[in-house]
DNA sequence: CTAACTATGTTATTGTTGCTAACATATGTT
DNA sequence: AACATATGTTAGCAACAATAACATAGTTAG
């Protein structure tokens, strides 16, 4: 009786709704794409009724956008990890991260898509491009040392900026399938360290 | 009277309901989205009720892979188009073809997104990719052109496979609004042509 | 010419979805 | 203990994609 006390307890104030929402509705969306689940189905795997999430988020945007900028946050810590495993400044540092880029969209396609996407976040487009500058001031940090500039100036932001369109677009090629249309197969690393040697400017740093 | 029993004739059956219908379609996807447009919002428009599509049309998904068809289409013919603008196989009729696409991409957002997205198109994709293939060679003629080479051969695609990733990233950049982030005005035009000349290797063929 | 067939339209309906309203219960504060 | 707030429930709406049953126009065969 007790213990039926307790649970019906717990049955109700759920404990963290919150955070078993956003980690469903991420497992959701690289299983099915944003379309392909409903707000029930994120509330059958969190064990609430359908209008509990309301709660919490405003709609089913607003819960996509949190799982969109916990993937970009992600993305920057994993970036920055595996840059840190490299000699910093470097070609081998600096296409570190895009290899770490591609992957991530390959391993979470949706995801990707949805942290890159305008539409779909109506309201707080602001919030997601902030997190979105953090990330993507890693690789700028990262071409600065390669270009010895105390400073992200802009030489720095014109260095980085081909090489992100580079990635970016191999990213969307390679989860659009598109890879497999070229009649030789696409060695992705490669295809990152070539293109960050020719697109980079020659070092004028310390480190060659 | 007669005429009254013509219009009627007339407005029971069509006459180009299909027709009418893809325009529609592809004038609610750029406007509203793909998801921001509904079945009755296409019949409206083209003055029908809401269960006449489904004689042309599986479904939405249907409907807008056929619009996705005609964008590849369309894009293929420009991208050709432009190109013979200028002397044939090199740096600037190659440009020119990135030049076309991403300005493609702007022009007509939620229709080139869904021309390259793979889901969405379940059942039909084949069809896509074809459309896909033929537009893309358009490139690879040029790039074999530039090279010197007889034919699509290996050479070409494995040379042309960079630009068009270049490309491909630039334009989801500029749609999805990251060219302003950037601390510098991205100039396009420049970008495409820098990155054409970083990226292909020299040419061999007759022309320099 | 007309009867049957096919293509293409209509109205009515269904099941699903995102979301809201009204209500219930737990937690925290005074 | 009483009240306020946060967080959950059930019931239900309007919009949507899609289907079923029916209606009408064009087309073809006898």
């Amino acid at each position: 009786m007790a213990e039926t006390k307790i649970k019906k307890k717990r049955a109700y104030h759920h404990g963290d709704l919150r955070g078993q929402l956003l980690s469903a509705a991420g497992n959701l969306l690289e299983e099915h794409g944003p379309d392909g689940f409903s707000m029930s189905d994120a509330c059958r795997l969190a064990g609430v009724s359908t209008a509990a999430p309301y709660r919490h988020f405003a709609n089913k945007q607003d819960l996509l956008l949190e799982v969109a900028k916990d993937g970009l946050q992600r993305l920057g810590a994993a970036m920055e990890a595996n840059a840190s495993q490299y000699e910093r400044g470097t070609i081998q540092s600096i296409s570190a991260i895009g290899r770490v880029y591609v992957d991530f969209a390959i391993r979470e396609p949706h995801t990707f898509r949805l942290m890159f996407s305008t539409r779909s976040h109506s309201g707080r487009i602001e919030e997601l491009r902030e997190v979105g500058r953090a990330s993507y001031s890693v690789l700028l940090r990262e071409v600065a040392r390669y270009l010895g500039e105390p400073d992200i100036t802009e030489t720095v932001t014109r260095a980085a900026f081909p090489l992100w369109t580079q990635v970016h677009g191999l990213s969307f090629l390679a989860i659009d399938g598109k890879l497999e249309v070229t009649s030789f197969p696409v060695d992705i690393d490669e295809s990152i360290l070539i293109a960050t040697e020719r697109l980079l400017p020659p070092a004028t740093g310390t480190k060659a």
